[in-house]
DNA sequence: TTGTAAGCGTTATCAC
DNA sequence: GTGATAACGCTTACAA
């Protein structure tokens, strides 16, 4: 920048004001243009670490995650990274893998660089336990919750995904509708049941426990539980499976009963794991969760607690993804 | 720093020279422990902006890729990261989603924070088109190639992974092995067809142009070309699929002719999408491409070049993940 | 409308 | 062993 003002026999301070086109210092036209024309003729580039420094501020964002490598983890990079990108931030991200030491490092380091909010995003749905230096800024939770006084979260509302994919069923007619859940007490399996809950009772219906079964996320539990449902004597005709591979698992059982989907029995599935659920045969209309918007919500969150406003937990709908199986 | 140095009645550079451990200059022992005494109590964090500027180095990489949600943009990333990790690194990201604009502007952005190299991983194995910018700064293209002089790419070897693929049927006994491509001309479908020719002409088996077919990478392709093969007067007993997607719908087609996986026909995959490989039933043998790796290569990459060293282009070979069907 | 000069928080070179 | 002092590349009061 020196360079650039001695070339133009301007000062640095001019330079500086013409380049970043400041409205509250009056600078010609004329010098503005002499300016930037220089600067690109000379391929100037500013040094953002040097303007950090002197400006006190980073313009960046630390991302801790457990888990880039899946398709949640990378939504969420994505949603973040692009609603960063409008207030011309930038991501720096550290990947734990779940391991606490490189998590409780990785936040050091980020503190170093003085980023000016956290994000924390987990693979699972659950509690975390975050390093305590987390404390010196920001911070929002994503896909978990902490105890920690000060930190925020953005969740995906497990209750109206499953009330969405329960209502579907509904309207294509079927009155006896099975839940392949996932094992008790995580907040995914409690909030589909409750959600699938609430909408059999407003359809009148009653709760029968036989048509509710819970494992774990695999597609042979998925299988398990959907063939001792579809051996019942009364048996459903629609199925609600927590996950798209347990309605992986469910599909195979209901073939290997010469059943077909949708006609004898229709499956819902939870995830949109694109993978799975449009390639499917037929494809499986499953509830999507909002992983792209709960990352621009992480973001947009830290920069409303930086403006000073007080900010809550946020929970995210996520959508109804209509294919073939209904 | 100046508090500490202060505090301690030392000077900056003291508390400097104490805080980085540097053997080149002469501190003494106790002095080095009181100042890393002082630092802690007083919860000294050193300012990383201000070391970057002053030493001239940022110890910054930025990643651009056009994929991250997604489980091989992850993967990259996450290799990427643990390496940079390694060398005390941070990856800065940018997450294009293919607009060329978005692309031009995040390397600007990139440059402006000084970022040591640039890595640029992309979904599709393919030729791309970097901005002029790159330039700049050593760069390593993932998962794709370019014209543009100096740039060096990190591959899958394709020709490997089909090769594996195609010798783990052979060793089970197979002699009829069909190939459920994909469509010509993508390095993906020309590579995993010559190491499916080289392991059969090892074998000393001849080609049979109607044991191969290709198409896009869906399911249902998948399970049109496989239904084809399966028709054929002589069909082949071990079907070679050039993504699981593609597996995905052979499967259905065996079924649907009674034919059971592994006994009656023998499936191998490739791509190692966990949630279709490890949830098909019978789970899916398949080709893993070494996406991690990729990008721990890539960081390596950057930093052989800042070394000085000449780098090449490298190919990293897929590893076969033995499951249940074959 | 432009220039001067004092930071911003470090590292690095010397001299002592 | 330790301390001055000058960078590093910018922003920003304040003066002119």
């Amino acid at each position: 920048m020196d360079d650039l003002a001695r070339h133009l026999g301007l000062s640095r301070a001019t330079v500086s004001f013409a380049l970043n086109g400041r409205t509250d210092v009056r600078i010609s036209e004329a010098t503005r243009a002499r300016v930037v024309a220089a600067a690109r003729e000379l391929g100037y580039r500013p040094h953002a670490g040097a303007q950090s420094l002197a400006a006190q501020r980073t313009d960046l964002i630390g991302f801790v995650t457990d888990i880039p490598a899946s398709p949640f983890g990378g939504g969420i990079i994505h949603g973040a990274q692009a609603a960063a990108w409008r207030r011309h931030k930038l991501l720096l991200i550290v990947s734990s893998e779940g391991d606490p030491e490189i998590e409780a490092t990785g936040v050091e380091m980020l503190l170093d660089r003085r980023v000016e909010g956290l994000v924390y995003a987990t693979q699972m749905h659950r509690v975390a336990t975050l390093p305590a230096a987390v404390e010196a800024v920001p911070t929002v939770l994503v896909h978990c919750t902490s105890d920690r006084p000060g930190a925020v979260s953005v969740l995906p509302d497990e209750v109206e995904g499953g009330y969405a994919a329960t209502r579907r069923l509904l309207a294509a007619g079927h009155r006896r509708i099975g839940l392949v859940n996932l094992a008790a007490g995580l907040p995914a399996s409690t909030g589909r049941r409750s959600g699938y809950e609430r909408a059999l009772t407003e359809a009148g219906l009653e709760l029968e426990p036989a048509l509710v079964r819970q494992g774990d996320a695999t597609a042979t539990t998925g299988y398990d539980l959907a063939a001792r449902l579809l051996d019942l004597a009364d048996p459903p005709t629609g199925l609600f499976c927590a996950t798209d591979r347990m309605a992986m698992g469910a599909y195979d059982a209901a073939k290997e009963r010469g059943l077909r989907i949708p006609e004898d029995v229709a499956v819902v599935g939870f995830d949109n794991q694109e993978i799975v659920a449009a390639y499917l045969r037929p494809a499986l209309t499953t509830v999507a969760l909002p992983f792209a918007e709960m990352g621009v919500a992480a973001v947009e969150m830290l920069a409303a607690t930086a403006a000073g406003e007080r900010v809550l937990d946020r929970t995210l709908t996520g959508r109804l993804v209509e294919r073939a199986s209904v």
